[in-house]
Order: C-alpha cells, then structure tokens, then sequence
DNA sequence: CGTAATATTGAGCCTCTTCAAGCGCCGTGG
DNA sequence: CCACGGCGCTTGAAGAGGCTCAATATTACG
C-alpha cells in the first residue's frame, strides 16, 4: 500500500495504463499516448459513479478499490449485476450504444478510477487494432457468464444457486492448498450477495445455516465462509 | 427471391456475406476474399448444429431461417438462451475462449447457414478493424439484454416476464399502426417461449387464458396473439 | 462509543411447480 | 384423401419453495 514515487501524488500513469488488460499488449510509446488522455481520480466508499439515465461519456477503468454495478426495476428491486475489481472497466455499454445507462454504478470501497472519455477510446479502437480484440474477448467472456447466470436463475433453486457461488470464489481465491477445508471471504455484504444470487437475505441466511448444520460449511466473522465438504455442495 | 445467376445453385456469395452486418463496411475486394472462404451449407427443419462438449471450429452465420440456442442444465432442466435469425451468428464465444462449447444449437426450420474456420476469422479481425469492432457492438448489444434478461429473472413474476415479451415482439414486429389491437406472432412454439421465460409449459397457458379472459389479449390460432390492452400489459 | 445499517429467526402466505389426465392439432403413412 | 399416432397444449389438484412482514440481535462505520 506504501508508495515512494518520483512525483508523489501522482503515480506513473503509463504503468498503470499498461497493467490494464485492454492494453496489455501496446509499447511505451502508444501506452504514453493513452495515459495523457486519461484521467485518474479517487473515490471515496460508496461514492455513486453513475446512476439509471445518466449519460457520462466515460470508459472508466478502475486501478485499485471495486465497484458494483446494479440496476433498479420498476417495481424498486435491486438487482446486483456484477462486481468489478482492478483492470476491469465498465461504461463500454453506453460507449457502443451511445444511449444513457439503465443501471447504476457506487464504489464499494475507496477506489482509483481512471476515465477515458469515449472520444478517445474510440480513436485508440481504431487505431489499435489489438485493444479492440482484447475488448472483444472480455465482452466475450462476460457474456458467456451472463449466459450461464440466465441459466442457473432460470433452472435451479436457491440451494444450488448459493453453492455454485460458493464454490465459484473458492476457484477464485485458490491460494494454499495445503488446508483440506477451504476458506473463502465473501466480497461482498451477504445482503448483496442475496442481491446478486436473485435471492432474499432472509433466504441466503436460512440457507447459510441450513448448510452450517449440515456440516458442509462452518460461518466465521469477517465475511469468512468456511467450506468443510465440498463435494457435498457440488452434487447440489 | 428469383435469382439468375452464372452459376445456378451457386448464389452470389459474396452478395450474401455483404449483408452480413459484421462485415457490411467491407469493400467488394475484401467480400470476395471471405466468400472465397466460406462454405455455405443448407440444413433442413431440426437438425443439430452442434451440441454441449463439442467443439466445432466455426462461426456460423445465418443466411435464412432460425436457429436456436439452448442449454441443458445438470438436472436435465432445457433452457431456450436465444433465437436466430437472417444475419447472426453463432460460434463466437467457443472462437474467444477456445472451449468447447457448453450449449446446443439446432435449426427451428430449414436454414442456409455459412460456415468460417475460426482460423479464417482471426484472420479477418486482425487485417480489417471494422469486422472486430461490428462484432463487438453487436456482441456488447447482446450483452446488455442478456443482463436486462437476469434482472426480469432475478426480480419479476411470471406475468410481468410474460407481458414484457409480447411487447417486446410487439415492437419488433410493428407493421401497419392502423390498427388499434396489435397482433403478434410467436416466433417459436409456446413450450419454448416458456423455457425461454424461465417458465414450466402449464404456467405459461395459465397465464395466457387469465390474460384473455382480463380482455387483455386474445389467442388465436397458429401462435397468433392479438394484444387488445397493450396498457394494462405495460403495468405488470 | 453510539448509532444506523446489516443479519438472523419466526410465522403465514402466495406463487409457481409437479404430477396426472384429456384434448387438439399436425404431419405421416397407408 | 383419410386414419392414425405423436407431440404440443390445456386444465385440474396438491405440494413445496421462496417471499413478505415483523421483531430481535449483531455488526460495522463514522
């Protein structure tokens, strides 16, 4: 977290730009170009960044902190879509459709976010074949999820829907697999996470404890999921 | 539809790859260079394109008929993710990540499809930017239905996912605005409109008959609905 | 440290599903 | 052309699963 810059406050943009995967692939001298243009702004927990309606002509890129993404329906249900970390971007919707959003979009935490205005995104698509791709591929991967997410909503029900989401961070934050229990750490309120499994929080936390008597998973302070019997939630 | 053509049972390809919209910003050197390449194949009523497991290194762009995508989920649970039409194309999510595809698709009526070595393709994105950036819109446009379609599933009843629908087609398939009743036509057979609605068959008949007999609509035949109170359909 | 947001637990209800049976439509084969 | 068979569609009754409403407990943030 420490930083020891040349020009304190202001971090070497260029790096950052390069570390996000759009741009992985460009040299010094294109990854130079896009971090003039950019801007890099701090944000503060909870911070809204775009709401249903608005229009911000904005690429936002997000360096450190996270964001999620949520949409409002008619009937006042909050709906979460997505949560995004660092490298991920969001506004790539409104960029192609040139239309407002229809969800909304807070910081979770602090967070530093840059924002290419799209404009320029649009230049740098063009002249840069190789960011178009990479945006291609990461629409393309999202998609498959969201695909995959109809599915399950449409089919399954709660139980299995809680454990492939459990299941589905313990693949994400494999770390040392020494343990034979693994631990995961929601990253989010369980309250969002109910949100985003299109569940109740009174049903999550039902089912949460349903588990937790079962013995297949042991609830620790701090967000903290501990997974006793894997396979047991697998073959929900 | 008549054609008088050279070379008879041979259509004009590179005409039809033109009105493909990916590649509708191509001049007619370049459309020739792809037509060279692909191959177009006629597939009769229900046949299977390809299936969960299987990879088939294609994109596959429909020229006529209908395709539909679904997803077979562990409990045997059939979910309809979309249909096709004149002009998309499938294929694209095994080309970006190489996997095997986790989905079937099969034609709903006799169809010509062409089919692209994905080898081909990458080629194409890499040497005309245009091809990459229509497939990202057109991949970024299917995205944000499909994030709209997990909303209605995560938070809306059955009778509001069902009004949505018919409004939805009545908008796509907006003819003559003379008549104040709009009559739309279902696209696919009602079993599948359930399975694309998250919905069992039996549901959906139900809901349909409470609809006609609140005035709302009126069924008829050869999945022919005639939408009386397009209003009272909107405040679901 | 205090307060507000989040999480849990209980009871009753409501919607959708499941299972089962009958009907009708359409395409096929005789 | 008609008869048959199958699949799709409809309708009914029973059941389960998740939601709502409400009260309490706990956590986490300022």
């Amino acid at each position: 977290m420490e930083h020891h810059e040349s020009h304190p406050g202001h971090a070497p943009l260029e790096v950052l730009v390069g570390r996000v995967p759009i741009f992985s692939q460009l040299d010094d001298v294109e990854l130079k170009d896009i971090a003039g243009r950019v801007k890099l702004r701090h944000h503060r927990r909870n911070e809204q960044l775009y709401g249903a309606g608005e229009s911000n002509p904005h690429l936002m890129i997000i360096h450190s902190g996270h964001v999620k993404v949520y949409r409002i329906s008619e009937s006042g249900h909050e709906q979460l879509i997505r949560v995004l970390g660092e490298g991920d971007f969001l506004g790539d919707t409104s960029f192609i459709s040139g239309a407002p959003a229809d969800h909304f979009a807070s910081t979770l935490d602090a967070a530093d976010i840059c924002t290419l205005h799209h404009d320029d995104l649009r230049d740098y698509l063009l002249r840069f074949p190789t960011v178009t791709y990479k945006m291609l591929e990461t629409l393309s991967n999202r998609l498959e999820n969201t695909e995959r997410q109809v599915s399950i909503f449409a089919g399954e029900g709660a139980e299995h829907r809680i454990a492939g989401y459990l299941l589905e961070l313990a693949g994400e934050q494999r770390t040392s697999k020494e343990q034979d229990t693994t631990t995961v750490v929601l990253p989010i309120a369980k309250k969002d996470v109910a949100s985003f499994l299109g569940l109740t929080p009174e049903t999550l936390s039902r089912k949460f404890t349903q588990f937790e008597s079962a013995g297949w998973i042991r609830m620790q302070p701090r967000r903290t999921v501990e997974i006793i019997n894997v396979p047991a939630l697998q073959q929900l």
